[in-house]
Formats: structure tokens, sequence, C-alpha cells
DNA sequence: CTGTTAGCGCCTTCAG
DNA sequence: CTGAAGGCGCTAACAG
């Protein structure tokens, strides 16, 4: 190994390595003088420190796992994106590991990450995970964000998945929907299960009498987007009564808007639709859609800080520091020509 | 520290921590009896190694980085993707960081590289890259994927960038158009100027003169999309004559077709765009573009297979080693009302 | 202010 | 086939 240690450091200085190891560490038992000499050849030499063996020896590892379904999702990006802008303001390292929404891969990353490789992690459960054991037995924080797992006491950061639901329907409602259907992910997910009560609650309030056959229930694992449009399809012909749509997901907004045109419903006029929504190009799209926009990159941010607060401190993570970020609704209208 | 380790397991089984080392690593040299006994009580306690000590005594660390512009952008979660895939194959994990196309980003992040935190790097170099000193004295393997280091050499998975902006432009030759714009993202990054050679090449094969004034160059960093909307109106507007856009990058077509439909230019009757797209929705979108789209997933994979198996023979990597894959020309008609 | 010492958990010679 | 010993690079006591 001809590469620079602490020890080749301490040998060209004269120095001890615990002296050197102090100093660059900027310890207030080092002289100013012997700093600036250590210093001076650390960079001279480029050293940088070997961080398996610091984190070997202090016990930790400036390193946190994200462990999601997927990241060809723009929710899921974006929070990528505002993990890693908030662990690089504390100095920390992102391992990033997907699900791809099968339990049997997410048992199995759990299972790696208990080596100690991180500090802590962040998860959005994939859809088909039902069994919670092997979350049960991690010894590091964990924060759940979007979609949390409602067994395990921690934090959890998501958007008012309830409230999107119920405002959702009360917005097709109120435009004069009266057979609305509720596109679901996953009933198996918090995010899938809070969004359906919102939508009930709201046809109930109004007055209307929800009907099972109007939901969609979730994908089996992996059902592959042309499984779904087929179900789209199929739901939308067997009721044709159905003037309004609520999409608890964005790619199932955007099928069924093209089932609908594809059986030449005219939307907004005869089907509206109203989805939930991060892909930044539905703005560029502009269809005719109501859409739910989360905070994603906030939702991320958040998470990670909750994470970090409680890594750093070396502290279990209280279940009441979850925190719920408002959804917002916004309503398009089609500028296609 | 009460985690089970390799002492703990010893100790339970009255053997040496050597002996359980070696079990567990399924040597030849320990008795099948002891090895069953050691793997029952080690799966009995959830023995995970710690990722750090062998890291540490191995010198390796099972793991990649990835250094990218963003994550926002369908074509790097895609290539994410493949690379995720690679790695996790071979048993490698992924460490992930954003440059957000900013120099001193890059800088920072390769720095904290060197610490010996992983084994390789998978990169996509900063449109504000121009200097590159601080790639020059890694010594660990890297691999340039999309964006490539044309003054590092090392291997390089790409697609066939000329040949794009040669056919794209080609095409929109063949479709009637006479003045042809080119949008750029930045010509300091290879792909940049190799589409813009490609472009020039096929106006020229085709008896066309280029015109300095009908490529819009790269943003200035982080000049943001409202910037590049403004300088995209501006030059349509100066140049009236513009009957084809070739568009580098995706954001940069659809703001072209949405600045065109503001000045009332009809797409594709009067200008007709063709961009480069690994968004997924613009299958769903079904815009009157053509699009060329990036097999991403296979580059992010075909890079972290290059880079995997130099990592793992420890080996250095040949520049021959380079891949080209092909893009695919789309041609898409608009299906809108 | 600086040096010595003792590990963190694991792997790998070298002895038996 | 198994055990003992040393060390990867770094940090944190404990001395001086």
């Amino acid at each position: 190994m001809q590469s620079v240690n602490l020890k080749r450091l301490a040998e060209e200085l004269h120095l001890s390595i615990a002296t050197v190891s102090r100093a660059l560490q900027d310890s207030h038992e080092v002289s100013p003088a012997t700093k600036e000499r250590v210093r001076a050849l650390a960079t001279a030499l480029d050293y940088q420190p070997n961080a398996y063996a610091s984190s070997l020896r202090r016990n930790q590892s400036k390193t946190i796992g994200v462990v999601i379904p997927k990241v060809t999702n723009h929710f899921f990006a974006l929070a990528i994106n505002g993990i890693e802008e908030a662990a690089r303001q504390a100095g920390f390292h992102v391992l990033i590991y997907l699900t791809h929404e099968e339990y049997e891969r997410e048992v199995s990353i759990i299972q790696h990450l208990k080596g100690g490789r991180v500090d802590g992690i962040l998860m959005s459960v994939a859809s088909g995970t039902e069994n919670t054991e092997h979350l049960r037995s991690l010894r590091i924080p964990v924060v759940f964000f979007d979609r949390i797992c409602p067994d395990i006491s921690t934090a959890n950061v998501t958007t008012n998945d309830y409230e999107s639901g119920y405002q959702a329907t009360a917005h097709l409602i109120e435009a004069g929907c009266r057979t609305i259907a509720h596109l679901l992910l996953s009933s198996s997910l918090s995010i899938g299960r809070n969004r359906q009560q919102g939508y009930l609650d709201a046809l109930v309030a109004h007055g209307l009498t929800p009907s099972p056959g109007l939901t969609l229930p979730g994908t089996p694992a992996n059902d592959g987007p042309a499984g779904q449009v087929g179900r789209i399809r199929e739901l939308l012909q067997r009721r044709p009564d159905i003037d309004g749509i609520f999409a608890s997901v964005e790619r199932l907004a955007v099928s069924a808007y093209h089932v609908c045109r594809e059986l030449g419903r005219r939307i907004p006029e005869d089907v509206k639709i109203v989805g939930f929504s991060n892909l930044e190009s539905v703005s560029l799209f502009d269809p005719p859609l109501t859409t739910i926009t989360q905070p994603a990159y906030d939702i991320g941010r958040e998470a990670a800080k909750i994470l970090l607060r409680a890594v750093e401190k070396k502290r279990p993570i209280l279940p009441t520091q979850s925190v719920v970020l408002a959804s917002e609704l916004v309503q398009r209208r089609s500028t296609m020509p």
C-alpha cells in the first residue's frame, strides 16, 4: 500500500500518529503551529482519511440507506433529490436500493443493511409488502416516507392522503359527476387505504352511495402497464355510466385518460379525471385532468432531516416527530388545439 | 456492543474466531460438521458480518459510486436502474451523488470518494465541467457514461450522438425543412459537441449552409427553465423563417413545442421538431414530435458491468472496452383531437 | 501540548 | 482440520 495514511504523514513530520489525527480533526489540544504543518503536508500529499477505518472505530458510517420501490418515478426521483441535499449538508453519504415492488428484494436488502453499513434507513415500502417482520428487528433508526408502515413505531413523513382523496372526490362531485370510479395502486399500502377512505367518505358526505364495483383494486405484484390498461378498459366498458375517475396514481390517471379516448369518451365533457401526479412533464403535457401534486422534494428532505437528527444524536426516533405535508390540488384546462 | 460478531459466535460454539470466519466463507479446510454448526448458529442469531471491518481488512468495499448531474431526469433515473441491477447481481452496493451540474460539487464529491469509500466510479460529467484535474488523480477505476470526458483514458459508454444528430437533421430536411435550428444543452459536453457536428454535417451533405445564428448554445450554468424558454422565444422571433428544430435535450424540445404554440406556429405544419427523449410520459403525452430515444437502462447496466469487471479483477480499465449503444428514432403523430 | 497503548471486527498467514 | 497471533487505518483513553 503506497497510499497516504496517518502513519505516512506522521513519519514525514516526525510526529506521532495520534497527534496527526488530532491535528486533522482540529482538536483544541494541538498547537496551532503543528496543526498548520500537518494540514500543509496533508493537502500536499492529497491525504484522504480511510472512511472504513474510521467507521469501524467510531462505529458509525456517516451513511444512510434509501430503500424505495423504483427510481423511474418522478415522485421518488424528487424525493431522492431532497434526501441527497439534506445528507450532503450533514456530511452524510447516500446508499440507494431498489425493491422493484418485490417483497423478497426488500427483505434481502434490509438483511444486508443490518451489517452496519448504514447508520439509518429511509424507506418507502414495496406494494407487495404485507409481513413486516424484517423491519422489526432493525437496530438502527428508520423513517418511512410516503408509503409508511403502520406496524412500526417510528417517524413517518407523508402527504395528507385522506384529505387529498376526499378533496379529489368532492371536486368531481361538485363538477357534476355522479358515478365516480377509484383506481387504486394497492390496498395494502398506507397511502392506498387512506385515499380510498377519503374517497368513500366524500361520496357519503355528498349523499352518494359507494359501490364496491367502482373501486379498481391494486395491481397484483408487477402486473405491468398492459394488465392495468386492460383492467381499466374492462371497468369502463362494464360501467358506461362512469362520469368521473379518481386515480390514486399518476400512471393510472394517464392510462385512464387514454382508455377513455380510445373508447370515444370525451374528456372532460363525458368523463372527468383527477389524478395524483409528480411528473414534471404533466405541466408541459397539459392534459385536461385535475392533478394533485405532492411536495416530493420536501418529503424527502424532511424525512432525511428527521433521520439524520436521530442518527447524529444517537437517539431513538420518537413517533411523534411524524410530519404530514400537504398536497396541492391544481385544476388544469387543456390548451391543446 | 451486544451485536453478534465472530467473537460472539466463536464463544458460544467453543471454537476459535478463525474457524468461524472460515466456516462462514465456506472454506474447504473446515469440516462439514463444523460448518453446519456455525451456519446454524449464525442464522439463528441473525449474524451479519460488519461491512466496514471486512472492507478495511480486504481493502475493498464492494461499493461503487455513481456521480451524475441530477436524478430528476428520466434518462439518469433509467440509468440508475440499470446500474443498480448490475451492482446487485454482483453483490455490490451503490452510493449516489448529485452534482446539480455544478463544477464545485463535482470536485468536492470526487475528493470525498478518494477516501476509499468506493471501489470504482460511474460518472456522467456536469455541464459546467471544463477542467478535469480532479479526475486525473483518481486511483480507482472510472467508467463514464453518456457524458464522457475525452481527456481521461478509460472506458466510456455512450449513444451514437453524432449519428443521432445527423439522422435527426436529415429527417427534418427530408421532411421539407430548410431552416433548421439546433437547441444545444452545452457545447462543452461531449454529447453536445457530437450532436452539433452531426447536425452540421447533415446540413452540408444536403446542400444547406449552416448558420451560426441558428444554433442556440448551451445554457450558462443553471440558467433555469425560464431563461431557456426566453432564449428560445427570442430565437424564434428573430428568425421567423425557422421551419425545423433539432433539440439536443428533451426539456428543450418540449419548451420549443410550447413556445411555437405560443407564437401561433402550428406543429408540425409550420415547424417540425425532433428531440431527444427518455421521458416515459412522452409516449403518453404523444406530442407531434419525432423523438430519439436512448437506451438509458442498457447504458447504465453496461457501464456498471464494465466497471465491476475491472473492480473485481483489480485490473485497470482498457479504453478499448468502450461501447456505443444506438439510439432509436421514433416518429410520432399527434393523436390529440 | 504530545506520545503510548489498546482496541473496533475481520481476515490471513503461520503453527500445530 | 483447528487455533493463535498480527494487522488493516483510525480514534480515544490514559499518561506524561
